[in-house]
This record gives C-alpha cells, structure tokens and sequence, in this order.
RNA sequence: GCUGUGAUGGUGUAGGGGUUAGCACGGCAGAUUGUGGUUCUGCCAGCCCGAGUUCGAUUCUCGGUCACGGCCCCA
C-alpha cells in the first residue's frame, strides 16, 4: 500500500467543507476591509526565497531542479511570492495602496508533527503603498476582525514596534550595521539578549561597545512591560529618561493601538509587548502575533507585521509594506478543540450545507424519462442526486435519507402512465403527487421546503 | 538537531507466542415486489513494512515507515 508522503493530509469531503467554509469566511472578511485575492505558482525560483532569506534556507526546502537544470523550489511561504509578482505584473502602477490577499499551500521539510505540516496552508494578506501607524492599524484589524468571525476563542494578540528598542539601541549609540568579522550587527545581537533576558550579556554587549552598561537596566525594564495599551505609559517615562532617544516608534505604536480598538473588535485578550521581534531584519515597524495556549507548542495561528523586501525588486518607494499570515490548519485545529470541548457541532460557521437535497429516484422504469427532470431541477438551482443503482422503493428511500436528502422524488410505472411524480418532504413526512415535468416538481419542492 | 510514546477491518477499539483475532459504528444483501429513519438475520472488511529469536511471531527483539507528545528552530 503507497501512502501519503510524510507531513502530508488528504481532507474527505466533510473536513474540506469545513475548510471551504473557512476559506470563504477569511475571504469574505478580506473583502469588506478591501482586500483582493491574488495567487502566484506553487513552485518558483530557488533565488527568491535565498535572497529573502539566506542560503541557509535550503535545507529546509523542497528544491528541485527541473529537466532543464533550472534551480526550483516549492514555496516556503507566501510572502516573497507576493512581492515578486508585484514587480513582475508591473503592479507599481496600480493605484496606491494595493490591499492584496492570497491563499494556498506551502511546503517546508521538517518535522511534522500536530499543527506543523509538511504541506500547510496560509492565509495572507499585504498592504502596499502606504506605511505608517494607520496602515498597520488597518492589517491589524483585518487579523482581528477575521479570528472574531470565525468563532475562536480564548486567544491572545501581542503587539509590538521594532523601532522602539531598536530606536533607543542606536539612539544609545549602538551600531545597526554589522562589523567587519561579525556575523550580525550589534543592535541585533543586543535584541536578542533582551529577548532571552541576559542582562549581564547586554551590560557586556554595550561596554565592548563604548556605551555605558548602567543603561541595560532601563532597556531592560523596557522589553519586561506586559500589559495591555496602558503599559505605553510607563514605556514612555524609560525612554525619555534616555539622553538621545527618540519616542517616534511609541508615538506610532499608541496611534496604531487607538486606531485598531476604533476599527475591529475587541479581542480576548491584547498585549503590548516590545520584545515581539519577529526575528528577523527585514520587519521595520509594527509587529504582532496570535497565539492560542491551548494548541500548546504549535500555538502561533498568526504573525505579522511592516517589513521592507520590495527593494529586493527594484521597488524601494513601495517599502515598507504591512501584511500578516494566517495559520489556516491551526486555527482550523483550534476550532476543533474549542468545538469539542463544548459539544458544539459546528466548527466552522457555515460548514454545514443547509440546503435541502433533492433524490430523483426512478422505479422499475427507463431513467431516459427522468433525465430531463433532473435537469430541469439542477436548472432550478436545485441540488439534485439522481438515483444511479436501481434500487427498489425501500432501499431507495432509505439510501435519500442517508445522504441527508430532504426530498425524493420517485417516478414509477404507474406515475409515468398517469403522468405524475410523487413528491416527498423527507422531514415532514409530507406526500404528493403532481404533474411529472420539472416546472411543477420545482414549484412543489419549492412550496413543501 | 535532541528526546519520549504508539501503530489490530474504512472508523473507534478488545485481545494475545499456537485463537474460527472479539465488539461497536460503517458498507452490502435479506426480512419488506410503490415509500425512509426503529428492529432482526446474513455477508464484506484487519494484526504497518523488513529482518531476527522460535517447531511456530499479529504478539518478543532490532531496524524502517508513519502518527502523536516534550525541547531547539520556525523565513
């Protein structure tokens, strides 16, 4: 017996309903913040995900070379896939801002494990051409706004600026540029010993760097603030008492944070955190992410944040750009747990398709004379099985009500010779007989629902 | 990258060195030749793969594969 590939899931049709469902309650949210759907390859060059992210990526890529040699590789996320179709299409021209979402699959080759897949799916969306605390506001509502719809629960958004530690680093007289030998720049270094909480690491860091090391504890005391928007406060009071520190990046962060409790709904829980640091150099601004405890160690379901890549491109007027991605099957795993730990049915809003079928069932005649029916019914907008076995009455009914039918339509000898069908509600128990041509059959189906 | 647990019909499970491998759901057929949901009967369908130990392995040992956890990582 071949099986699925490692990491991999095939979803039956009532777990890809769910996902539909899922699908169109993310895309329906992004349409009333504006955002269009977009979709680019599943594979591409190697180079674009090496020149986002270094060489060192590789290892964890399905990169293939094709039966030309040319160096592939199935897409790791979404994200740069984006922003090469923005300046490939030519989008620059396109009326400023653009409000793009997508989704799709991506591939990573690790370990798989619950909620961290070989082959997962991500919903995004990019906001380019307009930067600033209102932009970020509204990519951080979208996120809001569409964990609100789907009905989860119980998770928790972290929000951050980049600029504000980065911002009080160098103003402290830290270098962002990385030294000769070095193999990232001080400033970087100094973030994530705050993140890890070395203090004596830090007063290192700033003495090897000609800065006075009584100044760790403040920044210290800076990236240990939790709460929610009234840890802006205290933040405000440590920055000022740094000599050459600028308070720009929390100005915009305040906006950002007014901005988003006007915009969305309010979340279970919000916290501002300015160690949400997102790794990486290329985020400039804002950044946030949502975790839901309950999924344990794969708990990120959403991350985001303004980051510059479009110079990447040739685009650098188009930076920086704001944008999140959605972890599509852990927020759908979330909803499961949450579901069943409420003995709610439905996961997913909407999941459920509940619009009554219809079953044609023909009986000991030619089918040749329910065909038209049938079509006719499908014309009608009506969803329609047709029973294809043969069955008698009995199986038949039984065979309508398994698949969930709420009506049957059966056309036996005796109706075909008085010219009628006998039209059931499955539900109701209600019966009758009318005329055997679809106009009628729909107006009875229609009449009886 | 490190580490732990597990794998029995399609699904959920019981069992265990020699068994007709049990049960429930499910599918099919009949009871029931023009009306379903209940019930009854019968049938379908399984020990993840490979090697080893043994007279004999689905059961024990090792390896593989896959899944699920805990760290590391996560563009």
């Amino acid at each position: 017996m071949v099986q699925r590939p490692r990491g991999t899931r095939d979803f039956t049709p009532k777990v890809m309903s769910r996902r539909l469902a899922f699908e169109h309650l993310l895309e329906e949210r992004a349409r009333r913040h504006g955002f269009s759907r977009i979709q680019t390859p599943v594979f591409e060059s190697l180079d674009l995900f090496t020149a986002k992210s270094g060489p060192g990526i590789v290892s964890q890529l399905y990169a293939f070379e094709d039966k030309s040699e040319r160096p592939l590789t199935l897409r790791p996320e979404l994200t740069a896939p984006v922003m090469r179709m923005i300046a490939e299409e030519g989008m620059q021209m396109l009326p400023r801002p653009l409000r793009l979402s997508y989704y799709g699959q991506c591939y990573r080759y690790e370990e798989s494990k619950k909620g961290r897949y070989r082959e997962f799916f991500q919903y995004g969306v990019e906001l380019i051409g307009e930067s600033g605390p209102l932009a970020e506001a509204e990519v951080i509502a979208l996120a809001i706004d569409m964990l609100d719809a789907c009905g989860l629960e119980n998770w928790e958004i972290r929000i951050g600026h980049v600029g504000i530690l980065k911002g009080a680093l160098t103003g402290l007289g830290l270098s962002g540029e990385t030294p000769e030998g070095a193999t990232e720049p001080p400033v970087a270094s100094a973030m994530r010993l705050l993140d890890k909480g070395d203090d004596a690491g830090l007063a290192e860091l700033f003495s090897s760097n000609g800065i006075n090391p009584e100044n760790a504890a403040p920044l210290r005391a800076l990236s240990q603030l939790e709460g929610g928007r009234e840890t802006l406060g205290p933040a405000r009071e440590i920055l000022s008492s740094l000599a050459g520190v600028s308070l720009d990046a929390l100005d915009d962060l305040q906006t950002t944070l007014d901005a988003v409790a006007a915009l969305a709904p309010t979340p279970p829980s919000l916290a501002v955190d300015l160690t949400v640091a997102r790794g990486l150099d290329y985020y400039t601004g804002m950044v946030f992410e949502v975790k839901v405890p309950e999924l344990g160690g794969e708990g990120q379901v959403l991350g985001g944040g303004s980051y510059k890549l479009l110079h990447l491109f040739g685009l650098p007027d188009l930076d920086p750009c704001c944008g999140f991605g959605l972890g599509f099957d852990r927020v759908l795993l979330a909803l499961e747990a949450q579901a069943e730990a409420s003995g709610r049915e439905e996961v997913v809003p909407g999941e459920v398709d509940r619009s009554g079928r219809v079953a044609v069932i023909p009986f000991g005649i030619d089918v040749s004379h329910v065909l038209p029916i049938v079509a006719g019914l499908r014309a009608g907008g009506e969803r329609v099985e047709l029973e294809l076995r043969g069955r008698k009455i009995p199986k038949a009914m039984k065979w309508a009500n398994s698949i969930g039918c709420q009506f049957t339509v059966v056309v036996g000898p005796r109706d075909l010779e008085s010219n009628q069908a006998m039209v059931k509600n499955l539900e109701s128990g209600e019966q009758q007989a009318v005329a055997l041509n679809s106009e009628s059959i729909l107006k009875a189906v229609q009449a009886m629902r």
